[in-house]
DNA sequence: GAAACGTCAAGAGCATTGCTCTCAATTGTT
DNA sequence: AACAATTGAGAGCAATGCTCTTGACGTTTC
């Protein structure tokens, strides 16, 4: 797999090469639709090798195994949700940060209704036995919290964000370390309490999704599902220290 | 399963019905060990049928099938931490009702990350082909926001409830007709604004736990878990209306 | 051009799973 | 004691993940 997506960034040199890159597309793409179909936990090898019109031993010859799969799977799910996520903050004017925050949270959430088992993939109970390997999944699932922390702090420094009432500001000191931790690692002006806000806000945003996705609220205790949410994320950008309209 | 919760109920007469409840309590007991080391997905009834020290097919004399295991095991897991947020709730003051909102949140908290397998099988991603019946899943699963809208009204009747700022008062019309309909079913005085803030606690609640449990915070950003939750349950506290201390 | 090498798919095989069926034994009731 | 209900054992079917060997194919090199 690493030898692939080197070559994938190299230009595909030699026939062999491309028919490797594109014979493992194919299996992602495949894995893809059986994941949307079936869940993750019920991902198997052996019926992608029957999509893929192969015996089921000869996907082992692109995939290691069933954990490389969903691997791949992760990061291609990652990658969507962070392209449209992106695609939704820079249509709107790029100094409209709550235009720009109020776009982030309607990109999540019409993503993960999109493509519930993906988003369960990501965000819901852990795969048993399955554990991600961060060297691969650390920066395509960090692109919505940073692009969330980037719209904050740009509002921030336009003075845009006025800083949340005193006794929500206090913060114990080490969660205060915390903090700088995350200030210093990516270079952030926007002072502490804004900063732990940020950070309920970003569970807040995921919570509220997990619970319509996952099928928390009753099967009929809500009809208008949008306006609670429009509603949910105005609240949130009150509590991310965006002033009302 | 049904006969058994029945006789259950009546006090097992014959030393028949008493030795069956006692296999399929055993059953539940050993499938939620099973739970907790492997999670929900890799549950397997040959290894309950193992350990209870008799041949796989034996056990279908008690449970009809898997998905009937995962029902029993998320009726319990659900009583379980329902008892768990009332024992919290219960030790504080009755009028103390920002106190047993506290409460409520640490309950929750504790449990999931005491008993993480359990907590993704109630709040996770579901499991693929299984769909919990709602006649015996629906009073288990709704014991805490039930308790949650009971501290809410209560506190709200007794005044310690402001209503939340006017942007977030102002509820669209097919919105408004959910929350009154939630308003008459469970006959609560709380206004729309509130109910809607509720329901964002409430997510946000279980957002921020979900995150802890199913790691989706990196392994060393947040040393100071306690704290940042602590911070996290102020904030939701002054969102569901309660003042400052 | 032919030989050596690397790559690939097929198939058999092992251990695992959920679940059904039949048969024998145990147990409680009459 | 005889009967009937209940229970456990075992075989069996269709799946799963994964490994290994075998034979065929393509590419590279001499």
């Amino acid at each position: 797999m690493s030898d692939a997506a080197a070559s994938a960034e190299t230009s595909l040199r030699t026939p062999r090469e491309r028919a490797r890159a594109q014979t493992i597309a194919d299996i992602v793409r495949l894995g893809r639709e059986h994941l949307a179909a079936h869940g993750a936990a019920a991902l198997s090898l052996r019926a992608v090798a029957r999509d893929l019109g192969v015996v089921s031993s000869a996907v082992y010859r692109y995939v290691a195994n069933r954990d490389e799969l969903l691997t791949l799977l992760l990061v291609d799910a990652y990658n969507d949700l962070g392209d449209a996520v992106d695609a939704a903050v820079n249509a709107e004017a790029e100094h409209d940060f709550a235009g720009r925050f109020g776009a982030l949270g309607l990109a999540v959430r019409g993503w993960a209704l999109r493509e519930p088992a993906r988003y369960g993939l990501l965000f819901g109970s852990p795969v048993p036995g399955y554990r991600a390997p961060a060297s691969q999944t650390e920066a395509p699932g960090t692109r919505v919290i940073y692009s969330l922390v980037g719209i904050l702090d740009a509002a921030y420094r336009a003075g845009e964000l006025t800083a949340p009432p005193a006794r929500a500001a206090v913060v114990p000191s080490a969660l205060a370390a915390d903090l700088e931790a995350i200030r210093a690692g990516l270079g952030l002006a926007v002072p502490d309490g804004l900063i732990a806000n940020g950070v309920l806000v970003w569970t807040s945003l995921f919570g509220a999704v997990s619970f319509e996705v996952f099928g928390q609220y009753g099967a009929d205790t809500f009809s208008a599902r949008d306006q609670l949410f429009e509603h949910h994320l105005a609240v949130l950008a009150g509590m991310a220290g965006f002033q009302g309209s």
